[in-house]
RNA sequence: GGGCGAUUAGCUCAGUGGUAGAGCACUGCCUUCACACGGCAGGGGUCACUGGUUCGAACCCAGUAUCGCCCA
């Protein structure tokens, strides 16, 4: 016997490692089957299970567990990624905490030792967190991009190397010298994206640049209230900055070639202040003359639209900071001409300095405020500095290109399409991607140097020695690169490389191209961008991923990002630990439309908790019923209308499920189940059965136990992608002596029924009473008759097929309507109110429960919407142009409504009549 | 500045050309033998605005407004 409720808090990890125990997550290796694979987006290995986790996984969980239910080879890789500063991070806090030990200190091998061992110990939490939810992942094949730390010659790793040496070789690795995204609290570069640009208070200061050489020229002046009042003669020119302390390496003065105010200045000098550097003004479109005085200093070294007019004009750059955004010192800046005072300064005491210092030669127009956008560090929350170092960068323009002609041709596709354009916009403005970091936690570069700076490129030591001795021709002393590669360099080889790549595996064969990747919009540039260039270059032109779907954010109530900074943030686990991981489930593919973000409410996961029980509640009543589970149908089988109907009704429930499902449409799926359970299976066909449970006729009773318990263990199918713990709580729990469950729910056949239930006289009967037991119910409580009051009723002027109809379903309407009799009758009884419907008419012997004026009212009521339904019809149809051009069937549709209107209306007027002489 | 999206019931949202829907909330009734995490019945909407296309528009087109996100 079923407990009256599910427990998801003690059954749900017990039944989840059933599974693992059995082996269900494994592919079924059936090579004569289709194959199903997706690669988990790889969680950061620091990471903890939040809300865009949660919706991510659960909805590669359902096609999973849908598609190895069709029978398919279904491979979902799981595993992490090793988020280089993140961890590193996370170690160093250790360290400090621990034995105020450093990383320095510890030194290179001891340190990765300790990372090592954090993540052996600690790292991964969120594989026992995704396991919680339900994920069906073959945890068996589980990888990590690191590989295997005991392992150097782990296939992970040994991916990661090839990679770069080939694309080395092609060419389309290199090293260069530009301006990265310095992070100056993790002293590492960092890639763009990890750039947050933040709006905060910050300032314009206006800076004189006197002229050199006695230039002098007409700068226009207005009056107090903005008029123009001539012009005033000026030995020096304006600039604004939003960071005065860069000045010391400015290499040039820009204006916009059509600035009129500055034209003559275009060739002249500049002596800049402090430093005394003599240098240009030079006309450059990036100049914006509406902007502050139209004159901008340029500084190529450490600012990026800098950089690029100093290439433009042939500016030197000047660097004038240290990995730690503090000011050279030494021979640097010797060189760059900076005064002893500011060495070794602080980025903003420099700032300071610079201000007070200006002030002091009056050169100091104003200081401004107002807000400036600033790049911070996502992971560090500093300021960002461009910086100009030596790094490793891969060409990802040319590795883009057929990236785009995939998505162009179809051959991958963006689910909804409108993504397309984000990436494509993306993808046709890539820059070189900056591959180095200068972190010890990630894959070490396999770039060797010599004595001289040459490099050796190789993908062991062994080899690159090998090559310096060919070219020096000696063997030479060779000096690894310290640094290591960006994470996402290794991620962007997770589809092919988790499959055994690169060798020429069987797993790579059956799997790549993968089915399907699942990940959020914002995660387009890091995933689906790179993952489509490296797939595409190392697996011979072939793509990554058939489609990409991407879901939706989840927000909170209000509508605004979760985080932690906000306080706003939902613990998935927390509410799985409330309403059992279903209900999660259940309300993330519920609300999953395309194209729309999530808010989640506790109050929304508590509503389809309340589902599951329902659910729940319908098979321990078949239970309680004697219904039998575990045995197959044929629609031949059923006899009774009530049985045929309730099965179509499943046939089109699954069919709704299945062409969802296939379209990615987890919100429609969800809605075609929740209004099969409750809205038919419970509300009207457990109802329907139970006078038939509690009657005498043994025949029915047992064809209604079989279709009942059929249609349930059908039920549990269809859902169980969506809520695997409660329906494989219910498969088990409802076994049965002699009828064994042969297996687990979740490997079961799913039903594929196409229309072999379809019954359209079943339909049309059950539908019938359907509405007659709905339109007494609505009579009865608008009329204020007591709910316990059994009423006599009959039935007037059907057609023979609907006098079947009522006497083949006397009893459950009579139940259902509590009614005390329901008989075909000539004509009204006396007294009797009216439900009127097409043709047929009910009449309910409810006099001695209701008022005249509660009578008089309906009735208004509904001839008041029936004159207004029928009037708007019959202006449609008086149009010529509608009943010409508008389809055949339309027209028709129409014209029948009328005349049943018309029918019912004429029935309404005179039941009122009658009403009218009787008061 | 560029791109994307949203605007439908009190709230959260479905609904891509043919009589406006769901969940929650709300109101009334019901301790009916699966379920009060429940049942039955109800109330509630100029589908943001303005034009256009069409026999017909929440839906297609153009524009406006407001809000949000991404990029520069």
């Amino acid at each position: 016997m079923l407990d009256q409720r599910f427990d998801p808090k003690s059954a749900e990890g017990r039944i989840y490692e059933r599974w693992v125990e059995a082996g269900c997550f494994r592919p079924s290796g059936d090579t004569s089957a289709q194959a199903y694979s997706v690669v988990i987006p790889p969680p950061n290995v620091t990471g903890v299970l939040h809300m865009g986790h949660a919706l991510n996984n659960t909805l590669q969980d359902i096609l999973i567990r849908f598609e190895r239910m069709r029978g398919k080879n279904v491979r979902w890789q799981p595993g992490t990624d090793h988020a280089g500063i993140a961890t590193q991070m996370v170690v160093e806090r250790q360290l400090a905490e621990a034995g105020n030990e450093s990383r320095a200190s510890l030194g290179r091998e001891a340190f990765v030792d300790r990372v090592w061992e954090w993540k052996e110990k600690s790292g991964g939490q969120i594989i026992q967190q995704l396991k919680r939810l339900g994920a069906s992942c073959d945890w068996e094949n589980e990888r990590f991009t690191m590989g295997d730390r005991d392992n150097p010659d782990d296939q992970m790793q040994e991916a990661v190397r090839k990679v770069f040496v080939d694309l080395y070789n092609q060419g389309l690795i290199y090293r260069d010298k530009r301006l990265v995204n310095w992070d100056p609290h993790f002293q590492t570069a960092i890639s763009d994206l990890e750039v947050e640009q933040k709006e905060v208070q910050g300032a314009f200061w206006h800076l004189r640049y006197p002229l050199a050489d006695g230039v002098t020229y007409e700068h226009p002046v207005f009056d107090e209230e903005g008029n123009p009042a001539g012009t005033e003669t000026r030995d020096y020119i304006v600039v604004a900055t939003t960071r005065p302390e860069t000045m010391l390496g400015d290499t040039g003065v820009a204006v916009h070639p059509d600035d009129e105010r500055y034209k003559g200045l275009v060739g002249k000098f500049v002596d800049l202040p402090i430093v005394n550097r003599r240098i240009p003004i030079v006309a450059d479109e990036h100049a914006d003359p509406e902007k502050g005085s139209g004159a901008v200093k340029i500084t190529p070294a450490h600012d990026f639209n800098d950089f690029q007019v100093g290439e433009r004009a042939g500016l030197p750059r000047l660097n004038i900071l240290t990995h730690v955004a503090s000011i050279v010192d030494g021979a640097e800046a010797d060189a760059a001409g900076i005064p002893n005072a500011y060495r070794g300064l602080d980025r903003y005491e420099a700032r300071k300095k610079i201000e007070e210092d200006f002030n002091a030669l009056g050169l100091l127009v104003e200081i401004e405020k107002k807000k400036v956008e600033q790049p911070f560090g996502d992971r560090s929350g500093v300021v960002i500095e461009p910086w100009l170092t030596d790094q490793w960068y891969v060409n990802a323009e040319e590795l883009a290109k057929p990236a785009i002609a995939a998505v162009r041709e179809g051959r991958t596709k963006f689910v909804p399409e409108n993504w397309t354009k984000t990436y494509y916009n993306w993808m046709d403005n890539i820059q070189p991607w900056c591959i180095s970091r200068q972190l010890w936690w990630g894959h070490r570069i396999p770039a060797w140097f010599g004595p001289d700076g040459e490099i050796f490129v190789a993908e062991d030591e062994a080899d690159a020695k090998a090559k310096a001795e060919a070219h020096y021709g000696k063997p030479t002393e060779l000096k690894q690169d310290e640094d290591v590669l960006d994470t996402w360099f290794s991620s962007a080889l997770w589809p092919f490389s988790t499959q055994g790549w690169p060798e020429n595996t069987d797993d790579l064969q059956t799997y790549y191209p993968t089915s399907v990747l699942i990940t959020a919009h914002d995660i387009i540039f890091f995933w689906v961008a790179r993952m489509m260039m490296m797939g595409i270059h190392f697996m011979d032109g072939e793509i990554p991923f058939h489609d990409v779907y991407i879901h939706a954010l989840v927000l909170d109530e209000k509508g605004q990002k979760m985080s932690k900074s906000k306080g706003n943030a939902m613990d998935p686990l927390e509410l799985i630990d409330q309403y059992g991981a279903d209900a999660l489930r259940f309300t993330f593919a519920r609300q999953a439309a395309q194209g729309r973000n999530i808010r989640l409410s506790p109050q929304a996961v508590e509503g389809y908790r309340n589902f599951t029980t329902k659910l729940w509640n319908a098979a321990r009543f078949a239970e309680m019923n004697q219904c039998e589970f575990g045995h197959d149908l044929a629609p031949g089988d059923l006899k009774l209308p009530l049985n045929r109907w309730i099965a179509a009704e499943l046939g089109k429930a699954a069919t709704a499920v299945t062409t969802a499902l296939e379209a990615y449409k987890f919100n429609e799926a969800a809605e075609a189940l929740y209004q099969f359970i409750w809205n038919v299976l419970c509300d009207w066909y457990i109802e329907l059965i139970k006078p038939v449970m509690n009657g005498e006729d043994e025949a029915a009773k047992a064809e209604t136990r079989k279709a009942c318990g059929w249609v349930i263990d059908q039920t549990l199918k269809l859902l169980h992608p969506f809520t695997p713990f409660v329906t494989e709580a219910l498969w088990t729990q409802t076994e049965q002596e002699g009828r064994k469950r042969a297996d687990f729910l979740m490997v079961q056949d799913w039903p594929a029924f196409a229309g072999a239930w379809a019954d359209s006289d079943a339909e049309a009967e059950l539908q019938w009473v359907l509405d007659t037991v709905s339109e007494i119910r609505s009579t009865r409580a608008v009329l204020n008759v007591p709910a316990g009051a059994q009423v006599a009723a009959s039935l007037i002027g059907a057609s023979d097929e609907v006098k079947g109809w009522a006497k083949d379903n006397e009893t459950p309407i009579r139940q259902l309507a509590r009614l005390s009799s329901f008989d075909i009758a000539a004509e009204k009884p006396a007294g009797a109110v009216t439900i009127a419907s097409g043709e047929e008419t009910i009449a309910l012997e409810v006099q001695e429960f209701i008022t005249l004026s509660d009578e008089v009212a309906r009735l208004d009521k509904e001839m008041a919407k029936l004159s207004k339904d029928i009037e708007g019809t019959e202006k449609k149809l008086s149009n010529e142009n509608f009943v010409s051009k508008a389809p055949p069937e339309i027209v028709e549709e129409n014209r029948e409504r009328i005349t049943e209107w018309t029918a019912t209306l004429a029935k309404l007027r005179s039941a009122r009549d009658q009403l009218a002489d009787l008061s």
